[in-house]
DNA sequence: GCCGTTTTCGGCCCGACTGTTTTCAGTCG
């Protein structure tokens, strides 16, 4: 039973017992508890077995009971007394947006709605209009909210929806009386998938940036529209929502809709022992309600908590504000730290361009190496290199690098790591390599215990320098494959071996908590854009964004450090990895 | 159901918009 699972029973939990009208701080205890475990690295099985369940936030007594019981049984009573109270389908409803529990339950017990199906038929036949709170309005906008939950709802990666956010700023940045306008909520975070935008502006008169919001060519319809708050859907079916104020609110305004929620609650609470109250407008005494003039930045609001300014990624109540009032917060990788790309694909493989475009393209980026990391034979339809061609490479490297590109160009390889954990080349010929990347490519469906041994054994070998895309997910398209990351940590730090994370926005594998907690167990980390054509070294962007979530500093990223310092790791790794083996 | 250098009981963020209301409940973020 993966943590993943188990987080699932008290979503399920959650969603039948808000149908069932029961206390909301319950429903919400089960579902901070099911967010904690689903981001938990240790599985809830090792800490079951340790006596530590109610050590994690979040898990109390009872809690904890049906976590044992879940973990022996795969089930607890609990949720099946639920399941047999509540029709499966009516939990979904809650899905839709604009209805919520006590609708949901006045549907189920008036009209006996069991499932989207039955409220959509009781709609068309009028029978919802009966219904006390209930117009021809109501079920106009119900059948509007079945329609286009049919049609989309799913998440966007971020790789998807930062760059249309962009856009839609762009296009809105042109009306009329706008002094300031911003992205916020999860994409400010930065977070791997958002549900909707969030963007929120200044202006002395809202209405006329109002209109001009809902008349963007991206706007399908007008889902509300006040004077400082506006919702659209878009022709893609993602939400976006436009928040105005004064332009001397705008920093709480920013503020207030980054997040996370959970972030801002715990201001909130330490704002309340200053007596006072926090909103999206500024900061309040409670006793007067008169304002608390602060400064207009984000950090002014920091400072009046006696808190060092945190930065929007890593807001997400993971222990920042504690680390914040201990003065340990980590200086957080940026942009600018990086040096260079290690795993990257020129059309030796499947690569779109020749090695020399991929080496311009990073020295006109100011990088001062570039690994170039082709396929392995395995990988055909790819292209992979065989030892032939490899050597061929390498020789043509060695050429390029004589020429004096102004870039050092390092020799490498992305090996496959085949289903036994064997590598896909011969061990010699890759220690004559600059540098190893090893991956999964294959055998996805392999049981836990075997594609951990797998990896494990892989990198025991002592050849691999990098492991890339270490659980495989794309996000959105393909779930990770089955593997203990603790484990595959514990290997990393033991054999020296630095753990990626693909910046490609489809991957961002490791993920940020997975990247925290290697970097917690004291591994390496390497963040590289796996780039098959120059403009994808712009994914740097989405894997340093996926670094700063996991609280990394550029001391522990291998591809912030100097040419001579990288060797130096290089060298010294393989030897002790000979070392090892003797 | 969880949690506690204020508390082991009584809290658990705060405000905008909609649709249906004669003053507010429900929903959402």
């Amino acid at each position: 039973m993966t943590n993943y699972e188990i987080a699932r029973v008290f979503t399920r939990m959650a969603d039948l017992m808000e149908v069932q009208g029961e206390n909301p701080f319950k429903i919400r205890a089960y579902r901070k508890a099911a967010d904690t475990i689903r981001d938990l690295t240790e599985s809830l099985e090792s800490i079951a077995a340790r006596g530590a369940l109610e050590t994690v936030p979040g898990v109390g007594k009872g809690i904890a009971e049906k976590i044992e019981e879940i973990v022996a049984t795969g089930t607890t009573a609990a949720l099946e007394v639920l399941r047999a109270q509540v029709p499966e389908g009516l939990p979904e409803l809650l899905n839709l947006p604009g209805l919520g529990a006590r609708t949901v339950q006045t549907l189920h017990k008036e009209l006996g709605v069991g499932s989207i199906a039955d409220l959509e038929r009781a709609a068309k036949e009028h029978r919802v209009r009966g219904l006390p709170g209930m117009g021809a309005k109501s079920e106009e906008n119900l059948l509007r909210a079945i329609e286009s939950y049919q049609r989309l709802s799913e998440r966007w990666p971020l790789g998807r929806a930062l760059p249309y956010a962009e856009r839609l700023v762009d296009a809105l940045a042109k009306a009329p009386g706008l002094v300031r306008l911003e992205i916020a909520g999860s994409i400010r975070r930065m977070r791997d998938t958002i549900g909707d935008i969030d963007l929120v502006g200044a202006a002395q008169d809202p209405g006329p940036v109002m209109e001009a919001f809902r008349n963007l060519p991206q706007a399908r319809e007008t889902l509300l529209s006040g004077p400082t708050r506006s919702s659209i859907r878009t022709h893609e079916g993602l939400q976006v929502d436009l928040r105005l104020v004064k332009p001397e609110d705008f920093g709480a305004l920013l503020h207030h809709f980054t997040g996370s929620r959970e972030h801002n609650i715990r201001l909130r609470e330490m704002a309340e022992a200053k007596g006072a109250r926090i909103n999206e407008y500024g900061v309040f005494d409670v006793k007067t309600d008169a304002e608390i003039r602060l400064g207009p930045d984000e950090a002014d609001l920091y400072r009046f908590l006696g808190l060092p300014y945190i930065p929007p990624e890593i807001r997400e109540d993971r222990g920042e504000i504690e680390a914040a009032l201990a003065g340990r917060l980590p200086r957080l990788i940026e942009a600018s730290d990086v040096r260079g790309n290690l795993h990257g694909h020129s059309d030796w493989s499947d690569g779109a361009v020749p090695i020399t475009t991929m080496v311009e393209a990073a020295r006109s980026l100011g990088h001062a190496y570039i690994a170039i990391t082709d396929h392995s034979k395995a990988l055909g339809v790819a292209g992979g290199l065989d030892e032939e061609r490899l050597r061929r490479q390498m020789a043509e490297i060695d050429r390029l690098n004589a020429a004096e590109p102004g870039i050092r160009i390092l020799k490498g390889i992305e090996v496959d790591i085949l289903g036994d954990g064997a590598l896909d080349l011969e061990e010699g010929l890759l220690a004559e390599l600059d540098i190893v990347i090893g991956s999964v490519h294959s055998h996805f469906r392999q049981d836990e215990a075997t594609m951990t041994a797998r990896i494990v054994r892989a990198l025991e070998r002592g050849v691999v320098d990098v492991l890339a895309h270490p659980t495989g997910r794309l996000i959105g398209q393909r779930e990770p494959y089955a593997v203990d990351v603790e484990r595959v940590i514990e290997a990393a730090v033991a054999t020296q071996t630095a753990l990626e994370i693909n910046a490609n926005p489809a991957r961002l594998d490791l993920s940020d908590l997975h990247a925290r907690r290697a970097r917690e167990r004291g591994a390496l980390i390497s963040i590289n854009t796996d780039a098959h054509h120059p403009r994808e070294f712009g994914h740097f962007r989405y894997g340093i964004a996926t670094a700063r979530r996991a609280w990394l500093e550029p001391e522990y990223v291998l591809n912030t450090w100097s040419l001579e310092r990288l060797r130096k790791w290089l060298t010294e790794r393989r030897q002790a990895s000979d070392a090892r083996r003797q």
